[in-house]
Formats: structure tokens, C-alpha cells, sequence
RNA sequence: GCCGAGAUCGCAUAGCCCGGUAUUGCGGUGGAUUCGAAAUCCACUGUCUUUUGACGCGGGGGUUCAAAUCCCCUUCUCGGCGCCA
């Protein structure tokens, strides 16, 4: 959410805003509209509530000096005061509300680096990384592969539980494991705080930190508590903070978190996403830092020169953009994406998502930190590290062997036995 | 799950019984003093606002001219009992 100042005080550059993404102005108009109704409803109500304290007083003295005619007179000027405040602060809350709710699907400012497009044909290559394997052989898919290999077992899980869902087996499930491990330590030796969050969270802090269309498509809603399953630690991680005022020398604040991710995958349906590459339920370790406004930039370019690391590390190829305007969602100011090249898909796709969210989660959340001017929102950034499913997909198909075996990267190696390959399950 | 006690400004606290301008300490910022620092002293230190104005005591509702204070609901914390991986 845009701070309200902005629509006061520099409506020029949300408009301009908007003109990059291919927005118009009704919404900011509207929201402008609304707060100058609600600022003279509330003026006005506010006058009354002047009238009435005073008279309270008034009472209040003249019940002390004894003076009880003095106090009825006063009762009788104030009588109805009482219900014309109910009626204008009503009027101030909806107009308010109604102001706060648009303001939420307003998007965030974008970065004056990201390039401007229709849709994700506009995302520009940002750079390439890590050997693109030339395969004396069909490479096959990694639907193929885990087939093969008996690695999952999708008709099982749909059985006990829904399309979707997977049952991870043997040597597979235990690189996801070696993965998790490995990413953690990673992050930890380069500063990160390991955080292990809640994986529910109330409606309350939930809006602080999404999307309001993602209540419907993405998370689930459990009962009877009405808790929502997170769709990524980010999330939790991100609200830690709500409704606090942060002390400078707490920031930057670096954590990585991990954290199993639920999403419904609503209106998600294809040939393409086959296996586990779109699933309800995955693992992912994420990189979280909230900071002060002045080092979100340089911050949000370490975020992205850890994944590059990470992913080098692992001997992979891949490629990075920089999402354009109109691929980019209504939090982020500006996004990174990784996309692991498939060679069994003969594709390139998205693994890694890395964003600079600038205050725009933070003013939902209100989280601020002291200076010795008052107080200020604080940026949020986020970034995956790795998310298992899918960096299992870009593992199985690069490190493919002809006979349709799989290489365990040799960072992962420590972390399963020293293994080398991964070997099938027998059932 | 049951019983009891709590939640007050960044942190800690007073006020609550008995309704009438939110107390004090710490921390922070600025200033005085100092060659400089410590110590000391002074001021400021919740939010909004076109307001010598309004709002603010976990959240929501009620009673009242007036609620931190009284009543109801709710969330969370602590203690006791019960259950439990």
C-alpha cells in the first residue's frame, strides 16, 4: 500500500506510474476524492467532539464547586451532541474504508530500471550463467526421469489426497533434504538468521503481506480457526515485524527462513505443468531482509548476487531477467527472476524470484523504524533461494546420465554420504 | 479443555476498587557545561490534522454529558489443574 502522503503530495508520479504499466487514473482520482471527504467529515466531527469535551468539563467543574444548576444547564445544551458524533464518525470510517480499500489494489512505484512491456514477452535477459551441457543423447524429461526411477508417485497422492499432490521417495527425497541443508548453511555463513516460522497465519496480518486477490486463488483457508496456510515464509517472515517500531541498529535485519509453501493453483491447468514442477505443497528456503529505505537497492542486488552464487555452486545453468512492467505483480518495486534451463524440456523456467517490495508491504504492516525525525516505514525485500521441487526438476534434467541416471552436484555430495548418484527406488 | 491473574507511549511502570486533562523511570534526540568526554542540568520524545483541535491505555461493542477506569464479547500472555507428540 502507497503511503497516503503520496496521494497528497506527489499524485504526479503514481499517475506517471500508471502510464508505464498501461493504467488509468480513475483509481488514484477516486482515492483522492475520498480521502478530501473523509478529511472534512472527520474535520467536522471533530468539532463536535470540541463542543462536547468542553461541556464535560464544564460538568466536570461545576459538579466540584457544587454547582448543580450550572451542571443541568449544560446537560441540556449537549443532549443530541451525542448522536450527530455517531453519525459523522460513521460517515468518516466508511469514507475511510472505502479510501483504504482501493488504496490497497493500487501497485507499488516501479524502479526506474525496470523496462517497460505488454507482458512477459518484455522481460529483458539480465544476464546468463553456468554451462549450457551438450547431451550426445536425447535428454529426457524429468517426468521421464522420476518415472523411470519410481521417485514419485503422483496417483498415490491423488488417491489419499488430490491432483497435485506427490509422494517425494528414496534417493530423490533425500537430495530435497541435502538441498534444504545446503541452502541454509549457505545463507548462515554469509550472515543470515535461520528462522523457522509459523506456517498458518491469521486474516489480520495475512492482508499486511499479499495480494487481497491471492485469499481466493492461492492460500488455504483452515478451519475452524480460519488460519491461512502460508503460500511462503516469506510471508510470516515479512509480518514478523507488524506494529512495531524497529530500532536502527536492528537494521538491516537478514534472515533465511524455510518453511513447506501451500498454493491452490487455481485456474492452473496443462500438459506443461505435469509432475512436480506446479504442486500444492513444496519446500522452500528464502532469503528475507528488512531495511532502511536508504539501503533497499544495494541490498536487493546482494539478494540477487547470493542466488547467483548459490546456483553457480551447484553447477547449473540458467539465465536472469529483469520483469518488465507489465509482468510485474502490485507488491514488488522491482523483480529478478532465475529461469534453469530444462534441457528434456528444452525450455528455459522460472526457479528463483527475487523482489525489492520498498515500503509497500511495510506501510500495510505498519512496521517503521525510529529516527530523529519520527518515524519511517522500513523496505522489505525477498528473494527464494531454493525452491525444492523445482530445483530438483532443473537438478534431474542437466545432471541426466544416458541411461537415464542423475549426478549429485557436488556440494550436495557432504550431505548425502558422499554419494554421487542417485539410485532408484525398487517399488 | 477448566480455573485464576494480567495486557497502559520504544522498554519498564503508576492510575483502575471510588469515571472527570495518561504518572514516573530508562532509553533516544537537541541544548547548557567541558579542550574533549563522563557526570550533572534543561527541553523535547504516541497518532492524525486546514485545528490554542481531535484521537490514543491489546481488539470490538455497550452504559454515560464524560471511560485506561464500569458492563459484555474476543485475542494474546503468565500461573495452576487436565490431556498430550
Amino acid at each position: 500500500m502507497l503511503d497516503i502522503n503520496m496521494f497528497r503530495e506527489h499524485a504526479d508520479i503514481i499517475r506517471a506510474d500508471h502510464d508505464k504499466r498501461g493504467l488509468s487514473h480513475d483509481q488514484i482520482d477516486e482515492v483522492i476524492r475520498l480521502d478530501n471527504n473523509w478529511k472534512k467529515a472527520r474535520y467536522d466531527a471533530d468539532q463536535l467532539r470540541r463542543v462536547r469535551n468542553e461541556a464535560a468539563r464544564g460538568i466536570a467543574e461545576a459538579k466540584k464547586a457544587g454547582n448543580d444548576e450550572e451542571m443541568q444547564n449544560i446537560l441540556a445544551e449537549v443532549a443530541s451532541l451525542g448522536e450527530q458524533i455517531d453519525a459523522l464518525g460513521v460517515e468518516a470510517d466508511n469514507l475511510e474504508n472505502s479510501r483504504d480499500e482501493l488504496r490497497m489494489k493500487i501497485p507499488n512505484i516501479l524502479h526506474e530500471s525496470v523496462p517497460v512491456g505488454e507482458n512477459e514477452e518484455g522481460n529483458t535477459l539480465h544476464s546468463k550463467h553456468g554451462n549450457k551441457k551438450e547431451y550426445p543423447f536425447q535428454p529426457k524429461t524429468h517426468n521421464e526421469l522420476v518415472d523411470q526411477n519410481n521417485w514419485v508417485d503422483l496417483p498415490r497422492a491423488a488417491k489419499i489426497a488430490g491432483s497435485r499432490f506427490y509422494f517425494l521417495k528414496g534417493d530423490l527425497a533425500r537430495m530435497e533434504l541435502a538441498l534444504q541443508q545446503y541452502a541454509v548453511d549457505f545463507l548462515t555463513v554469509r550472515g543470515y538468521t535461520f528462522v523457522q516460522p509459523p506456517v498458518m497465519m491469521n486474516r489480520t496480518a495475512y492482508e499486511g503481506v499479499t495480494d487481497l486477490a491471492d485469499f481466493e486463488t492461492v492460500m488455504y483457508n483452515v478451519q475452524p480457526e480460519g488460519f491461512y496456510t502460508i503460500a511462503t515464509s516469506e510471508h510470516p517472515l515479512t509480518a514478523m515485524f507488524m506494529d512495531e517500531v524497529m530500532e536502527p541498529s536492528m537494521l538491516p535485519m537478514k534472515m533465511v527462513g524455510i518453511s513447506p509453501c501451500f498454493r491452490r493453483e487455481v485456474g492452473a491447468h496443462g500438459q506443461s505443468d505435469k509432475g512436480i514442477w506446479r504442486v500444492h505443497q513444496f519446500t522452500k528456503v528464502e532469503q528475507i531482509i528488512i531495511s532502511k529505505p536508504e539501503d533497499s537497492w544495494e541490498l536487493h542486488e546482494e539478494l540477487l548476487s547470493n542466488c547467483l552464487e548459490l546456483w553457480d555452486s551447484m553447477d547449473l545453468h540458467y539465465e536472469v531477467v529483469n520483469i518488465c512492467t507489465g509482468d510485474m505483480g502490485t507488491v514488488a518495486s522491482k523483480k529478478y527472476d532465475l529461469e534453469a534451463w530444462l534441457p528434456g524440456v528444452g525450455t528455459y523456467k522460472e526457479v528463483v524470484s527475487c523482489s525489492n517490495c520498498t515500503d509497500y508491504q511495510a506501510n500495510r504492516l505498519r512496521m517503521r523504524f525510529r529516527t530523529p525525525d519520527g518515524n519511517e516505514s522500513v523496505h522489505t525485500l525477498n528473494s527464494t533461494a531454493v525452491a525444492t521441487s523445482r530445483a530438483l526438476v532443473a537438478i534431474i534434467e542437466q545432471n541426466q546420465t544416458e541411461t537415464g541416471d542423475v549426478e549429485v552436484p557436488q556440494v550436495l555430495q557432504p550431505y548425502m554420504q558422499g554419494q554421487k548418484l542417485l539410485k532408484s527406488c525398487n517399488w
